[in-house]
DNA sequence: CTGAAAGCGCTTACAG
DNA sequence: CTGAAAGCGCTTACAG
């Protein structure tokens, strides 16, 4: 591989020169400017990457951390980042936890994954990347980032409360509250939900919205509520139980899989989602639209999370002094479909 | 950032023991190994990636080409990618071309691709990567790879004339036949197919496993073929000639979107899917088991592709001169559902 | 405007 | 078994 000391012979000047030259330092002569550009070009020179971190402790890259690749949120949100890492010149080095495929679902109570997550800052740090973006694959209080680390750090999808660490998250209450809302608008009085798993923060604030729109308008009913646990066949048995002991018209799952279970169930009874009975989801996930019929549900904005998270990082790193720590949630949007009917 | 030398220090022995002793070098006493242990432990050292991976050249580290990271196919394949690297202590670094967020499905029409494409590689040769996996978006003949490349790439999900690069695919023509053959023993005789796009690999690959399980027991029928894009709406059009022109009892789509379309047109004729024509799809998408009823299809083994990926890659770094360029086929899976009935 | 020299933190012959 | 020294390819004060 060609260096910039050969460069700098082939050209008869210093490596100095070369360097600043390279650098877009202005201090140098228009004439050896143009003859080194060119014999740059002609060689195909590119700096060597390592000797350029070593020396300058600035790296151009960023780690990204993921709590596992394969959720659903989490291609959405690296899309986004890389986006627009593409458009700063900023690479990103992957580190995928794979919680979800090593430990199940319920992969949080294992204790061993915050050693996973120190561990994976420890080697980012080591290999000198210039700030960190942990994607998480479901909000939660996350406290194992270690105090005084030495780069900056953005956490996706997720919040903290440890001090001097940045969140994107997306607005559950807002969303859930609007969902609600569209449904009573759509003349609907009783409307279950079927929520996630109770502890699940997740369940919490979108239960918050949901209860929020429903006081607005007088309709509260705590027998409407069934706590499930987000899988499909979860979200049958939840049907069952409701539309045997209520006499709800609507439906607001707290996500599209336990819609598909409730749809399940509707139609084992005979029944038409979207006639019958309107159905909401939640997540927007690709399945929803493929549901018969198309699923109405909300859509959470991905691409901007992890956007606005790449933003966050770049601009603590570029002026680290006056950044300020910032707890982000980007909006929901509402996408109609055909599960949702005016009663 | 603690240092090589100030464990040296603390320990007062030489840097270069330190470094022996962290590289395993077997020419150390015992007793000085255990105390500089010891102190690496309890400062939380850890060595410098630069400088390593300059004075070693050697950064254990694999840069990662994407075509789009949100194709589904990418995600499997990063996954089963990484898994084996997280076995093996290496590093993932990714590039991601997003190129169907840019150019649309027809990006591989835009030459510019093939640019991208060598930029990203020359970026990694500079990154100083131990070698270089292209994830491509779907089965094609790349030739875009530079010769005379300085480190081993190896190419997932599409393949390569050129010399010197492995790939590693899945077996489309086996796939096709076995689900056609599938169908033939289900009592079927007039199988129609809704193929791909006419050109594509994968469209003319399945073509000649359909031909093959067809002629084997006597059924060729030209009339029964039918060419479309992969989406939804083309399989839907596909459908509505293909039903109204032949009195064919089965069709097979080359992907599950377009057999979303075919149970969309069968929907509204009052056809049940899977009672009235059977119908299979292709790819196991997620989506494939929420169509109701479930969709028979191929399971394509994304992440057994992405291992052996990074099998070929590390063996290629392992042992660069008798390491033989190869080209692999991962075997489908047909996954049975409820959309294919015995006629 | 230009260049000689130090140094980033390691690894690797080499000598003892 | 241990260590002094060169060098990987750059950047960055500093001197001229």
């Amino acid at each position: 591989m060609i260096t910039l000391k050969e460069i700098a012979e082939k050209c008869s000047v210093s490596i100095t020169t070369v360097s600043n030259i390279l650098n877009g330092k202005s201090n140098v002569s228009e004439k050896t400017k143009q003859r080194v550009l060119e014999v740059v070009k002609e060689t195909g020179y590119r700096p060597n990457y390592m000797a350029r971190g070593l020396r300058a402790s600035k790296t151009n890259s960023i780690g990204i951390i993921i709590d596992d690749l394969t959720e659903f949120s989490s291609t959405g949100i690296i899309d986004g980042i890389m986006s627009y890492f593409d458009e700063h010149k900023y690479k990103a080095i992957l580190e995928n936890l794979r919680f979800y495929s090593k430990w199940g679902t319920k992969w949080y109570h294992n204790k061993g994954y915050e050693d996973s997550v120190q561990q994976a800052i420890d080697e980012f740090v080591s290999i000198k990347v210039d700030g960190i973006i942990y994607v998480a694959g479901h909000a939660r209080c996350i406290s194992c980032i270690p105090e005084n680390l030495e780069v900056p750090l953005v956490i996706s999808y997720a919040f903290t409360e440890q001090p001097g660490i940045s969140s994107v998250e997306f607005d559950d209450i807002q969303a859930a509250c609007d969902m609600t809302t569209n449904l009573i608008k759509n003349g609907h009085k009783k409307i279950a939900v079927i929520a996630g798993s109770e502890k699940n923060i997740h369940t919490q604030r979108r239960l918050e919205g949901y209860k929020k729109a429903l006081s607005e308008n007088g309709l509260e009913d705590p027998k409407l509520l069934k706590y499930a646990n987000w899988d499909r066949t979860s979200g049958y048995e939840a049907a069952k139980e409701l539309l045997s002991n209520t006499d709800c018209t609507a439906v607001f799952c707290f996500n599209d899989l336990m819609a598909a279970g409730v749809y399940d169930y509707l139609n084992e009874k005979g029944l038409t989602p979207g006639k019958d009975i309107s159905v909401a989801g939640f997540d927007n996930r690709t399945m929803s639209q493929f549901l018969n019929p198309a699923l109405t549900t909300v859509e959470i904005p991905l691409v901007e999370i992890g956007r606005k998270s790449a933003e966050l990082i770049l601009n603590q790193i570029a002026s680290p002094d006056d950044f300020e720590t910032q707890q982000c949630f980007v909006e929901c949007k509402i996408i109609e479909r055909d599960s949702v009917k005016a009663k």
